[in-house]
DNA sequence: CCAGTTCTTGACCGTTCAGTCAAGAGGTTC
DNA sequence: GAACCTCTTGACTGAACGGTCAAGAACTGG
């Protein structure tokens, strides 16, 4: 699975034949299929199971810390980290987005995505460390920023995740934490 | 062209076939390959021909105007509206930049984009109205901001220009004119 | 050692696709 | 009207693909 999520990432989806993987493995075309019903649900699975390690990295990083700013801070920083470790799991996400066969599964994931954000960011306002405003909204753009980001730096060689975190944390913080009317409606 | 353009931007490249194409515009396959010699040529040709279109445009908008920041500005605000009024070719090359086969091309066509925008802000460097510093870098900040934002306001429905404009005009140009350590080394 | 299950093989099948080509329509020139 | 060129047709071809399956290897329990 690990190495067909590279190659899908690499080659791309329709580029990449399940004789191609197979073949790269070592292995005949029946394993392939004894294990998956289909090319499609392989595909599917990655996409799947990398959106559910992110989120249980997310929260593993979260963990038990009170703070709702700080919630947010680790939440995005281990975001970072998960990105920069499994950077063929971003490429992947992409080359999946413009197929009609899985934009329905993302955008799903997507919106877990969002609205765990927004919870967090919901609690700041609730706590009254974050000014009242629209949680979803700036949600939408604390992972904006990091898909942008991401896209930016971690997809060109040699970019380091220490000194980028910070700045984008940074940013993040201050931006949910600016009047309404100053975040920028990003999604 | 414009027909199959709509097709590779809706249904992306590998899964719109030559006979999908010819049908739709109700004519045999030979006219086809009378006019191209291959689909990959075709989708390469739409490619540098949107991209010919889109620096046309922006060198319209510039025209005689002499100051580097209205210069930028005018550029911005060019750029934007192509996006605007051709929606499909920016959903094309996010189709095409995950393709092996066309992302050199892509590649190619960025790096003119980014010394046409370099070279307005060198000048602005050179007249003293921006403050010196790694012009290319801003050149990319600068086109990083516009594909994120053409992200996410155009490619939903019912995003307006106008107002949109005005605020990636402020940015862009307030971004320039910060001193070079407060310019975020995006690309 | 046998019976049963799990896992693996690779030849094979039906389909789809990019690309070819013989045939010819329509127009223009002399 | 013959020779010629431009453009169009759609049946056809060879290759590649996703997926199947009969055959059998490897392991497990009794």
């Amino acid at each position: 699975m690990i190495y067909a999520a590279r190659r899908f990432a690499e080659d791309g989806y329709d580029t990449t034949s399940v004789a191609d993987i197979v073949e790269g493995l070592g292995v005949g075309k029946g394993v392939f299929y004894w294990y998956f019903s289909s090319k499609e649900e392989l595909l599917g699975e990655i996409l799947a199971e990398a959106q559910r390690r992110l989120r249980r990295r997310q929260a593993d990083a979260i963990g038990t810390i009170d703070d709702p700013l700080l919630r947010l801070e680790a939440g995005i920083r281990a975001t970072l980290s998960f990105f920069d470790e499994h950077r063929d799991f971003w490429r992947l996400v992409q080359v999946a987005s413009h197929d009609r066969r899985f934009t329905a599964g993302l955008r799903a994931g997507q919106e877990v995505a969002v609205s765990d954000t927004a919870r967090v960011i919901q609690d700041g306002m609730d706590a009254g460390v974050i000014p009242s405003g629209d949680a979803s909204l700036a949600a939408n753009a604390v992972l904006g920023v990091l898909n942008h980001v991401t896209r930016v730096y971690l997809q060109r060689d040699g970019g380091s995740v220490g000194d980028l975190a910070d700045q984008v944390v940074a940013f993040c913080v201050g931006g949910v934490q600016a009047q309404p009317a100053v975040v920028s409606p990003a999604s």
